[in-house]
DNA sequence: ATGTCAACGTAACACGCTGTAACAGAAGTG
DNA sequence: CACTTCTGTTACAGCGTGTTACGTTGACAT
């Protein structure tokens, strides 16, 4: 991993020197910042692995600029203010911040922060965001997300139906959770009619029961599309995830 | 997604049951739990997407338990504690806790940085949910915790349930330690409902037996699934674990 | 030893959950 | 329209799990 590369955003001039001092005094590149316009130029040039954001930048807000960057990007986010009283530190937690630190701070304390959320970070960016059109391999199986069908370990073509698709992509973006039958019912509903989630009956049993007899190799004793008594039903395979 | 499930870790019960209940009030699963060896037997028996965890545990401490369960596993921790010093803080962020909070806490804040550490986590894609499916032997049972049966020393195989798989792996996760009822109950429970453990009657005694008729060359005198008596059960077979 | 009593093992039972065959609409296709 | 395919409902059988009841075991006091 190389040296972790952090903006540091604050309109005193004092106060920026003086954090990105010592953040570079304690192994990280500190890039400094004063504005939304020179926040987003740094992130289109390059990496940048968190941003330590002030709260109160002149005629800018670090709370909106917060909840905009979050909305687009998934970089880490700590926010920096004189203001700590609890609804304003809650205000920041609302617009995703990953942490809020109140100034003045003890400097060893924030660096032992900036490390904290920047060990979440890494450790949960190891794998792609997973989405549902990408191509998933699983147990020799190969199913691109695009079509109604997929190619069994033996080279053979099976055909899905719509549905059987779908709850699929449902299993395969959920892997080793139990899911409900109201979840994978909502799951499945695309138009966000929870109504109707009473009158389901046993259709998703069906469904479940359907899908194994076509990808299960034996059908009886199902090894990836498991029932979870009394809760549901889980995916137990180990799934690879491409493009 | 389905609902978080937290781990609440305070050896004070008014504590724990006013946290709980302020987590289930706001959509969470909270289980409580008051010991390391509790913490293990809920790791090992379900997923866990959060440890709230106290520093101060009567004979243990929590900084300790988080700095080994970091070694292990990569469960989001957070420290809460009276002590809030920078330097305690400190101690806390270093052994790999996601955020420290001050007792006493605002309720509404505490909420709020539990989520922010559960986003951060959670934008991860199953590693982080991928529960630990090591390969257990013992006595010349083979165990692989992914599947619902084992081979026995003869070859055979041997098929278990859902729950007596469960029970098999709280054993296996506490291996020569005396397990009260009340804990395994607790360990295999995954509504996070902890009223109805009174109304558990014998079904621990009945689980054991049925276990032990399958996996005991003479059931009527256990060599492995030992009874306590007057405490609960014990597995005392020499274990070893791979991958 | 012996009696007493609580803890434990387990057979028998009851109940709810799940798998699935059979059927009935619904929706497309020619 | 006839035909096929998909999807949800119903009914029933089988299984998993908790409860009860009763016999047995073990600890302890006398």
């Amino acid at each position: 991993m190389s040296i972790p590369r952090l903006l540091v955003v604050d309109d005193d001039p004092e106060m920026r020197s003086m954090m990105t001092q010592l953040l570079q005094q304690n192994g990280f590149i500190a890039l400094p910042a004063s504005s939304e316009q020179e926040i987003r130029a740094h992130l289109s040039a390059g990496r940048i692995d968190l941003i330590l954001l002030d709260v109160m930048l002149g005629d800018e807000n670090g709370i909106d600029i917060c909840a905009r960057l979050r909305r687009e990007q998934d970089v880490p986010i700590i926010l920096v203010s004189a203001l700590s009283a609890d609804h304003q530190r809650m205000a920041g937690y609302e617009v995703g911040a990953d942490d809020y630190i109140a100034k003045p701070f003890n400097p060893q304390l924030m660096l032992a922060r900036v490390r904290a959320v920047m060990q979440r970070a890494r450790r949960s960016s190891s794998l792609a965001y997973r989405r549902r059109t990408h191509t998933f391999r699983f147990d020799g199986w190969v199913f691109d997300g695009k079509r109604d069908d997929l190619h069994s370990p033996e080279g053979y073509l099976v055909a899905l139906s719509q549905r059987e698709t779908a709850l699929l992509k449902v299993l395969l973006a959920n892997p080793h959770i139990p899911l409900t039958r109201d979840e994978i019912v909502a799951a499945l509903d695309v138009t966000g009619d929870s109504d109707k989630s009473e009158a389901q009956g046993r259709a998703i049993d069906m469904l479940v029961g359907r899908l194994r007899s076509k990808i299960e190799a034996n059908p009886k004793d199902p090894q990836m599309l498991r029932t979870e008594r009394g809760v549901g039903y889980i995916f137990a395979a180990d799934i690879s995830v491409e493009e």
